[in-house]
DNA sequence: TAAATAGTGTCTCTAAGACAATATAGA
DNA sequence: TCTATATTGTCTTAGAGACACTATTTA
């Protein structure tokens, strides 16, 4: 952007560029690794499902976009929104990957608690939650970008607190297993999981009230908040360096 | 992408985005981490040095024109340029980080051994290689991007075999150990570095003719090729998780 | 009682950190 | 010789993996 135009560049002799966003949204529900999905429905790829997104508009950065994106497909209230972590995760411009024009898409993938249903705000008509594993093609090169999310947040798990985004704000350290063995599909060993977390300053803090909550029928599990840390040193490494 | 247009919205009818592409080339020169910048010679910015990039031309991807001006800025021959090491960072996109126009830019970074200073090819007529260390503020945002390209490439050191991009073909562990420590800004145990980079499989692997290199005047040192490994597992992280 | 989940303790082993000692070059 | 760099080896320690055992709830 710096270097002079080429000969006779002129933004708006050219088919101009259209910028969106698309957006990777992941839950963690029934131990299954979820995503949220809109169904197209206009050609191009009517009836195939879509990662949700939309235009950056002209005054609006990408990430604003995405924000507020992610406000309109989850339906949630205007508070609970930036309090969701929302992270760019790359741009897609090959030249035909929108037959109508020229796209070029910066991706983000957001991290939510379980959410209901997405009753849709604006476009997210059809909007629904899809178990991860279970997708069939998807529109575009939706396909793609997902994978690339996907392996983004579960690299991440391994040097960040990350895995605190997809629980609620008060959780069992048996929840937040959960998250690590589902986004990483392996079994941890609970004793061994509990002690790296515990061990990590900042991961999760107690919450010092004795309440507790039942997960179904064995012992009640202490509670725990997100702690003020983001980066975990040493990683908690996934085992094997399997990447699902 | 999916998501119907705005109401009214023609692509034709606002202000278009230009989508441009800004490369941070690093390297390493006398122990010091280097960048490529290019003197501006217009305004905005006239006189100020800017991370070299352009425009994505309308039948490009972005990380086909990256290339393109990876080429044309380095001055490489044609055949060198595949091999560097390229990539994506991500999407600079606020809406008056150019003040002419509406200007999307995907960042890219790029590892090169040491080269002759560039001669120009196309609009690098004024550029140089600059320590990363002591640089006056650059021109647009690109003291943010070059920040978050050093970080990026800081991080991957720990978890991937990067390093070896910075290398020529053929290099001695010392070498090797050079690049971590100037990326990083500390110092390696250099028996503890030799032990870890030898004990992952792929990360090096040693020529075995026993011609040897001398760097001054001590020991010649065994000289090593990269390996076919990418990623490092376990990782070799930095000390004290300090980011310089 | 049995079953299920939460939590504690312990042993082992890998690998990183510290650093001594040896090897081979140039000045 | 001395100095500088390369290379090998050893001791110690932090932390991960495996797993036995105890605690507290519901059925």
């Amino acid at each position: 952007m710096n270097a002079a135009a080429p000969q006779g560049y002129d933004p708006h002799a050219f088919e101009p560029f259209a910028v969106t966003v698309d957006l990777a949204v992941f839950t963690v529900r029934e131990s299954r690794l979820h995503v949220l999905l809109v169904e197209r429905g206009e050609e191009p790829y009517k009836g195939h499902w879509a990662l949700p997104g939309g235009f950056v508009l002209p005054r609006e950065s990408a990430g604003t976009a995405a924000r507020r994106e992610l406000a309109e497909e989850t339906g949630l209230t205007e508070d609970a929104v930036p309090s969701l972590h929302l992270e760019q995760l790359r741009t897609y411009s090959e030249p035909d990957r929108d037959p109508r024009m020229r796209v070029v898409s910066v991706a983000y993938a957001a991290l939510v608690p379980d959410l209901p249903e997405p009753r849709g705000g604006g476009d997210a008509a059809g909007a629904r939650w899809w178990d991860a594993g279970r997708l069939g093609p998807l529109a575009f090169d939706h396909d793609v970008i997902l994978a690339d999310a996907r392996a983004r947040i579960g690299a991440k798990l391994e040097y960040t607190c990350l895995a605190t985004a997809f629980c609620p704000p008060e959780f069992t350290l048996g929840e937040l297993q959960q998250v690590y063995e589902t986004v990483w599909g392996v079994e941890l060993d609970r004793p061994n999981f509990r002690r790296k977390v515990l061990a990590t300053p900042g991961f999760v803090q107690a919450v010092e009230g004795p309440p507790r909550r039942t997960g179904g029928r064995g012992k009640p599990a202490a509670l725990h908040r997100a702690g003020a840390a983001t980066a975990l040193h040493p990683p908690l490494l996934r085992p094997e360096g399997r990447s699902t």
